[in-house]
DNA sequence: GTTATTTCTAGAATAATATTCTAATTTGTT
DNA sequence: AACAAATTAGAATATTATTCTAGAAATAAC
């Protein structure tokens, strides 16, 4: 029953660890508003320490660098963001009565949804994770990086797989499919939230979904 | 005939001044390339100053500072793409035999035709485009920039502004057709510029072409 | 329960870099 | 040629990122 033992230990080492991990994202989340105000290169390490109450010395310790504090909040905001899309694919999944077609159709717009829903409710992080989506990727977190974003393009490759073959799609690459579906969202939410454009996006939701999946769709559908 | 006194003056000025620009926008293109090769906050000035020839005060004295070069690169890579997408509409303009629905297909053709093109052929300057609206923006320019911006908005609002009511475009804002005509292939574009897609977008100037007049177009054409 | 070890926090010291400033130099004007 | 304006130069300064050393807190070992 060495169990037993373990276990008070165990718990409160995940206790700590998840605390920690709260923590270091409270701090991204103070670096992330420091971000939106000032934009990154005009947010120093000062004020990051000031508004997040912590030292020099422990930001560096946690983060490494600026460069990697930033990273960091790219990286936060993609992996909250892909839980939300992989949330609303599972939904479709779940409905084993649908039919390939509408399955694909609804697949695609879920993932519209997700992607203007997550905008609309995160506007200050999802502009960030559109604005520094290359600046991250030249920076020090490589690994982590390229880990997460290839578990979120592999969701979606994941998805589409199983329509190949079927005609339902048109026959392009699936670079391209994605690119006709998130294209138009994604560009309209950019304009959004840089204050070009002012009609909410959300208001769009269901004008960017079917518009995907007719961009996306056989002809002969 | 003060004209004949004042001409030569006045031939030396606008040549002093060409040679200004020619030089200013040297040290741009010199820039630019630190700027892609280490990034935007990786780039010293002293880098610049040393790829460029100039010294720190010249520096200083003709951009104010380095975001204000930033912008300035950004500034020069708008106006340069949106005198190639004026060429381009004015192409289609001066076919005076096109009938409307004939001229609205090939122009919003062109505009993807435009973008592509332009991309294809200074990925350098649409990378640094495409990431830095929105540093740009915040940092000091803002007069220039909105200046310049607008004036490339105009141009396709200007263009889109006949075709209203004549149910040759689906009837939805202008903002919305503009991301359904550009979104695919800028998604597309900014994904294959960081190299996570290997295609060459030129590879798909047809598609993107055909997807945008077909998100667009009334549905009974 | 005490000791050892690791993780974390602090902030002063240092290094890197952006920006300013003053004095030349060059260019354009009369 | 004399004057004025624009440009160039680089040293001096200021700001900011990063490192470093020491100490506190948490965790693990005994």
């Amino acid at each position: 029953m060495s169990n037993q033992v373990a276990k008070p230990q165990v718990k409160q080492v995940v206790k700590q660890q998840a605390k920690t991990e709260a923590k270091k994202r409270q701090i991204l989340l103070v670096a992330l508003q420091c971000f939106t105000e000032q934009g990154v290169a005009g947010t120093t390490i000062e004020m990051i320490r000031e508004a997040s109450g912590m030292s020099v010395g422990s930001l560096y310790h946690h983060f490494g660098n600026k460069d990697k504090i930033a990273a960091a909040v790219f990286i936060q905001g993609m992996r909250e963001f892909s839980d939300l899309l992989r949330e609303y694919l599972a939904d479709i999944e779940s409905q084993a009565e649908l039919a390939a077609i509408e399955k694909a159709e609804l697949g695609v717009k879920a993932i519209v949804y997700a992607n203007v829903d997550w905008i609309a409710t995160y506007p200050d992080w999802a502009r960030f994770v559109f604005h520094h989506r290359s600046t991250v990727a030249t920076a020090g977190a490589e690994t982590k990086l390229t880990g997460d974003m290839q578990n979120f393009y592999k969701q979606l490759f994941t998805w589409f797989k199983p329509f190949k073959g079927q005609k339902i799609f048109r026959s392009i690459p699936i670079e391209l499919l994605s690119s006709l579906i998130s294209g138009p969202s994604h560009d309209y939410a950019r304009h959004w939230l840089a204050g070009r454009y002012k009609t909410p996006l959300a208001e769009h939701r269901e004008e960017f979904a079917a518009a995907a999946w007719n961009a996306v769709k056989a002809n002969n559908l």
